[in-house]
DNA sequence: ATTATATATTGCAATATTACGATTAAGGGA
DNA sequence: TCCCTTAATCGTAATATTGCAATATATAAT
């Protein structure tokens, strides 16, 4: 095992907890905090800022990369990262509709 | 390894990939949902609903309680969950603010 | 008391994740 | 061309997660 079941799973219930999961690193929150509070790209400065090793980096950058969350631009010598504004959105879309069913409730028992 | 390194995060960081962690997996998404289309208590059909062992769900429904999404109630013999309205509210006040960080961007560069 | 029902816990196997050193690949500049 | 810089990839060790059978626990009913 250590294998997750998706196939008895909806597909909207696969995608939001892929999302969830993706943002469930504080290295990957803090990329992405990063990318957001500079104005432009950004631009590989990650590992200093963040303490991580290069190679541990890169990593998490490749599984934001996978999900859609940013694009890669090489410039150069280095590679500029941003945000990849449609993904973005969607997965807003995706967890805002999750987390906001707690407003169609009146009550709660316990 | 296969160790967080979370002493190198803020606490603001570590909280909010600790959420998005839990709702990481589709079974636990499952399970939330599960409690919200009923009107009150969900109280353990959760077994045959979704497609999992009792042994793990009883595992997914640990940690939503660990980091206190949810509560249990034992009501004779068998015990009543539901969601913890505060927990639920922090988290969605985290995890909004976070996503919403978009918003104070115009342009993007690639 | 005994049995039935419901949930938690334990133990374990398979797989996934995290982290990092070492290496590789690709440009840029001397 | 030969280095230097930057980032990706490989290999690997440590730890975490997932899932389930078996067992334990606790209450209800007979």
């Amino acid at each position: 095992m250590g294998l997750v079941k998706s196939e008895i799973f909806t597909h909207q219930q696969n995608l939001l907890a892929s999302f969830a999961k993706v943002l469930g690193h504080p290295a990957r929150i803090a990329i992405l905090q990063h990318i957001f509070k500079s104005e432009s790209c950004i631009c590989g400065d990650l590992v200093e800022e963040i303490g991580l090793a290069q190679a541990t980096i890169s990593q998490h950058l490749k599984e934001l990369k996978t999900i859609g969350l940013i694009k890669g631009n090489i410039e150069g010598t280095s590679v500029c990262y941003c945000i990849n504004p449609e993904a973005w959105s969607s997965m807003k879309i995706v967890l805002f509709d999750f987390l906001n069913k707690d407003l169609n409730r009146e009550s709660n028992c316990c």
